[in-house]
DNA sequence: TGCATTATTTGACGTGGGTCAAATTTTCTA
DNA sequence: TAGAAAATTTGACCCACGTCAAATAATGCA
C-alpha cells in the first residue's frame, strides 16, 4: 500500500500533470485514482520495464531519471529516450497495444516512482470514460514529439545533430553521461567527446 | 455533398476499418458519421495538407496513395511516410495537437479521399464519446508504428537499411520511385541505386 | 512515332565519422 | 585517502557513403 508521506509528496505533481489533460478533476475522481497506486524505488541501473515483455504497469516518476532504450541482436545500445519526474514512463506504443516491448526502461538515476497495475487501470478508464480523452490527448502529445524525434535523427550532420539536442533538450546535455546521449543521437561517443571539444 | 455511387465504393471499407478500433458500429453511427463526409480528388503531385499549416481536416484514403515529407530550410527533402488504400491520412500528431504541422502531405498518385472538417470531427466526437476510446488505440498503434521507423533509421548500414525495409514494407519498395524510397531511408538515391544494383 | 522530360545508373573523388587502442581524468568504494 | 573501476579524451587509420557530373533508360505527351 502507499506510505502516507510519499503520497503527500507526489500527489499534488500527478494531479496536476493530469489536469494538463482532464478538465476539472473531481474529488471523487482524485481518491479513486490514488486509490489504486502503488509505489517503488529503483536503484541506479535496475530494470523498471524489460525489453520483450508485455507491459502490465503504468509508472510516473516522482524522482530520478529514467532511460529508455534497446539493444540490438549485435549488441549494440540505442537510447530512444530520456524520462524525467513527473512524467509518465512506460512504453507508451506497447502498452496500449498489449504487445511485446522492444524497449526496455531502467533508472539512470535512483528513481522513485508510483504504478498501477494494467487491470486496475483499465478498470478505472471503464469507470471514468472521460479519461479516455485526455490519454488520447496525452498520445496525440507523444505522436508529436516522436516525429521531431525523427526528424533530429534525419540530420546528416552529427555536429547539428548535437546543437540540435542543445537547443531542444538542454537538460539532457547536462544531466546524463556523454555515452547515453551519444547513443540517443546515433554517433559513437568518441565522436560526440570530439564536438564537444570542438574538434570537429 | 458525397456522391452517392462514390460512396458506396469506399463505405464499406471505412466501416471495416473503423471495426479494428471500434467494436459494433450501430447504424445509428454509420449513418451519423456518413453525413459529414466529402469526396475530394487529387491529382498526382498536388498538396493534400501542406506544411507549416494546422490541420483542419481528417482524411481516408479511398484510392492512389500519398506521402509524407517535410523540406528543411536548406531545401533538403525528407519522406516520413507513405500512406495507401483505406487508411487515415492526416498528420496525426499535429491534429491531435492542433499545432501547425511540420510536414506535408501529397498524392504520389492520383487519389480519393472522404474527409471530415475538423469542427465536424470533434462535433461527432462529442456526440459518440466511446468512439475516443477508438481514436485512442489507434493512436496507440501509431505511436507502436513510430518506434519501429525510428529504429529502422537507427540501423546504421545502408545496405541494411534497405533491406529491413524490404522486409517491413515491401509494398513501399515495388510501388514508388527509387528517389522517395531513398529519402524515406534517408540516403543518396545513388547509394540505393548502387545497393540494388548489388554494388554496395 | 518522335521529342522532351524525368528517373535511374554509373563513375570518380573526397571526407565525416566509425573503429580500435591507449592515455588521462573522474568517480566509486573500501 | 589509495587504489580500482568507469568515463572521457586523444590519436591513427580507413571506408561507406555523400556529392558532383555525365550517360543511359524510361515515361509522358503532342
Amino acid at each position: 500500500m502507499l506510505e502516507l508521506d510519499k503520497l503527500d509528496a507526489f500527489e499534488e505533481h500527478l494531479v496536476g500533470y493530469i489536469s494538463n489533460y482532464i478538465v476539472d478533476v473531481t474529488e471523487a475522481e482524485r481518491r479513486s485514482m490514488l486509490k489504486l497506486l502503488r509505489f517503488s524505488s529503483f536503484k541506479k541501473g535496475e530494470f523498471i520495464f524489460k525489453q520483450g515483455e508485455v507491459p502490465k504497469r503504468v509508472c510516473f516518476l516522482i524522482k530520478g531519471a529514467v532511460r529508455f532504450y534497446y539493444v540490438t541482436e549485435e549488441g549494440k545500445d540505442h537510447t530512444t529516450n530520456f524520462g524525467f519526474e513527473n512524467e509518465p514512463v512506460l512504453p507508451y506504443g506497447s502498452f496500449v497495444e498489449q504487445v511485446p516491448s522492444g524497449i526496455a526502461i531502467t533508472a539512470l538515476e535512483p528513481a522513485e516512482l508510483v504504478w498501477a497495475s494494467s487491470q486496475d487501470f483499465n478498470l478505472f478508464m471503464e469507470e471514468h470514460p472521460r479519461f479516455q480523452i485526455g490519454i488520447a490527448k496525452l498520445l496525440g502529445e507523444y505522436l508529436f514529439k516522436g516525429s521531431e524525434q525523427l526528424s533530429l535523427l534525419r540530420i546528416s550532420s552529427s555536429r547539428e545533430r548535437y546543437e540540435k539536442l542543445c537547443e531542444l533538450q538542454p537538460e539532457i546535455i547536462s544531466r546524463f553521461p556523454l555515452t547515453h546521449i551519444a547513443s540517443y543521437l546515433d554517433m559513437a561517443l568518441e565522436t560526440l567527446s570530439r564536438i564537444r571539444a570542438g574538434k570537429l
